[in-house]
DNA sequence: CCTTGGGGAATGAACGTTCATTCCTTGTCA
DNA sequence: TGACAAGGAATGAACGTTCATTCCCCAAGG
């Protein structure tokens, strides 16, 4: 195995014991096991947990960021572009439970805490996206509320039910996918 | 001090410590000196940490479906009932910071997850609520979704907003608690 | 009225466990 | 053979929980 091989497969098992049992219930020695290295050999790679968690939240955030971007139709209209955040965050989260479990468990904790700012998706991303809402609102089509009341009626009900579709309370297909973002469409819209 | 100051006490320590820093940040140690009594005390009055736990959020769920219940338009409009609803939710959480916080910990949590089905509300709670939703699409006022949207489009935006205002990223006001009641009833309405 | 003793509440030091981290040993290349 | 990666037992800190002891209150007896 190379060596960033272990590297990679330290952060694969952290992000798997994490989303599936949370922080806590990830002792370093049930991830270097389940990477197959020694408990040791972590500290080779990541000089902490904390680094390797907030590592492994990095490695995510460039992922769900490129995944937004692909495609974004940069001279569409606001709506289109709005829907296709959407989309493509709910595509992403559906397809990777336990990124998006690892996600959440990141931002419900004093990890997540520092960087709340930077909202259920990353600093760029959430450029992108202000950039959206504020483009909406100059075209009036948005209605009057602050940037992060936008954010709250975009992201609250989509991380709310990819939750959900992950703990199978529900089933999201692309249908209802589909209008659930024309209804956050509604709430933002003017 | 009464024995029951003293169960008291101890909930009302570790609401208070959960909340400021989250269950590990609460040792049982520092749970029992916030609330002026000994570590072994505590074991008196609660089985365990588990169950101090589970009987402080329980103590919360009652007051908060109170607070819902309270001057609940019965006969009103179900879009009265719906801001209704919104509002207290907002009042209750943004006069208890702490509450909150601790809600939110306790749900993003082994303990939580059991009882996911509840949603940020009890389950009293969210059968007033899951009827307003149906009898809402009874008189087609409302759009043709499953119910775990109507939850999402509704909690989702309003516990990420009173997180936002308590983390202080914004000051919500009595009319733009308002407004975004409003939009949220955008978002579920035909 | 004072003394005494019983019983339950409270205490906090001590225990056992779990965990992140360290460090010395071992194996493997060039 | 030298250098360095990997291993995994050892370490020590932190935690939930226990338990032998102390404290306090009050009733009964003198």
């Amino acid at each position: 195995m190379e060596r960033s091989d272990k590297r990679e497969a330290v952060m694969q098992a952290a992000l798997e014991l994490v989303g599936e049992n949370g922080f806590h219930g990830s002792p370093m020695a049930m991830i270097a096991a389940r990477a197959g290295v020694a408990a040791g050999t972590i500290y080779r790679y990541f000089e902490s947990k904390d680094l390797l968690i907030r590592e492994t939240y990095g490695c995510l955030e460039k992922q769900i960021i490129a995944s937004v971007k692909a495609e974004y139709p940069h001279d569409g209209p606001i709506r289109e572009q709005y829907l296709h955040v959407c989309q493509r965050l709910f595509s992403y989260f559906l397809a990777s439970p336990l990124e998006f479990r690892f996600i959440e468990q990141f931002h419900n904790s004093p990890y997540g805490i520092a960087c709340r700012r930077d909202k259920m998706i990353g600093k760029k991303e959430k450029d992108l996206i202000t950039e959206l809402f504020e483009e909406g609102q100059a075209q009036q089509l948005l209605k009057e509320l602050p940037l992060p009341v936008f954010f709250a009626l975009t992201f609250g009900p989509l991380c709310d039910l990819c939750r959900d579709h992950i703990l199978q309370f529900i089933v999201l297909d692309k249908q209802l996918i589909a209008r659930t973002a024309e209804a956050c469409w509604d709430a933002v819209k003017r």
